[in-house]
DNA sequence: TGAATATAAATTGTCGACACTTTCATCAAA
DNA sequence: TTTGATGAAAGTGTCGACAATTTATATTCA
């Protein structure tokens, strides 16, 4: 899905790896990262793991101060709102783009790779990995489809993890992945009728509507809790 | 306008040297950084420019590729219309929140600025420092009456040094001048009215023109060259 | 001459050590 | 006990040197 061969660095592999286990949570929100220890876990040297550590600032994982050290962001229900409030506004634009400017071609292939992923949710159903992926190579192939490199770099690469991250650690799923499919579904057909519009208002309303979903979850858990 | 203050390490104050540098065009758009060279410059070491140039990097003001080095973004018409499009979105977002989540108080101050900025306009005719200046105070409010942090960030820290570099670097100023006044003044009455949907639409429009505006001289002055 | 190859120079990536700041523990005084 | 000062410990910031890669130059062969 995510063309990560591109690994050529040290540093590279290393922010990969961290980045990968801040997002499934192995390393703990909000808690302190020591440069020392993690450069010793990962067998390498304090410069490169501090090369890693700002890509990750970059990607908005952690954060950090000067002389105090570097911190897992800690996802509140207010970040979460703020950071769907960005994404519903940057994706709908991103939306309108690719009703813009995707081939025909381009969008044949996103209508196959729907029906592919409904046949094999048909088959794997309950397994949301499957979901998960697929949700997320709908939302790339639309992001790129805008042809906005900036857009497309803010999103896949500095917005997303952190998407995922949410995803991942509130074991978003399941409920919504059927009607999921059904809004993928008009959205591609928006954009294959070229109206910009409708596609950027269904756009923002399919993110508005999981957005409101994790919101639900997390907030059913802070109660319980 | 900006709290620079907070300058706290050799790199910060490299970081911010060569950033101004950068958009006030005294490191040309598009050439190599050599890291041995401007390390010498600025009296640090390759470790601290490194630093600085992760932070440059994600301001969007410089490149970087893996073992071949790092370049000054350069700012082609297409590129442009990329930033404009996205900022526009994310301040139309920062505008329609500032409708909800603006105070009183901040609103008035808001106003009472733009008061001042017209008579300093009508003393300081023609002198294009104060309006810029007083155009980017208005926008930094309105953004940060937002209060979503996140979109803050993204947009005070991460993408107006690009948008200076544009408009310092392309001699942006002069006509809008007086047209911007009214504007401002039209979305900060639309926020007052709490009409976020008013001053989202508002603010696109404003942004809007003022990304033609540059866009037709940087095409004129393509043409002429 | 021109293309391909090999060697040298320059540049970036990485490392370990030291300097400075923050934090924590200890202790003295009110 | 609480507060504030003092010093040690830990952690981050910075440095110079070495390793690996890329780029430039020189050379050889068709």
């Amino acid at each position: 899905m995510e063309a990560n061969n591109l690994v050529k660095t040290a540093s590279d592999q290393v922010f990969v790896d961290i980045r990968q286990a801040i997002v499934e949570g192995h390393i703990a929100q909000g808690s302190k990262i020591s440069e020392a220890e993690l450069a010793k876990y990962h067998g390498v040297s304090r410069a490169t793991l501090r090369e890693a550590l700002n890509r990750l600032e970059s990607c908005h994982l952690v954060e950090r101060k000067a002389n105090i050290g570097c911190r897992v962001v800690a996802l509140t229900p207010d970040k979460l709102l703020e950071v769907y409030q960005v994404r519903t506004a940057l994706e709908g634009l991103a939306c309108r783009l690719a009703a813009e400017n995707m081939t025909k071609s381009e969008i044949e292939e996103v209508k196959k790779l729907l029906n592919q992923h409904l046949s094999t949710q048909k088959v794997k159903q309950g397994e949301s990995y499957y979901q998960e992926e697929g949700d997320l190579d709908f939302h790339y192939r639309i992001i790129k489809g805008s042809k906005n490199s900036h857009l497309i770099h803010l999103l896949c690469n500095e917005l997303y993890q952190l998407i995922r991250m949410f995803r991942v650690q509130m074991g978003m799923n399941g409920p919504r992945v059927s009607k999921a499919f059904d809004e993928h579904l008009a959205i591609i057909n928006a954009i294959d009728a070229k109206d910009g519009e409708l596609a950027e208002l269904l756009m923002k309303r399919h993110i508005g509507a999981s957005g409101a979903s994790i919101k639900t979850r997390f907030n059913l858990e802070v109660i319980a809790q």
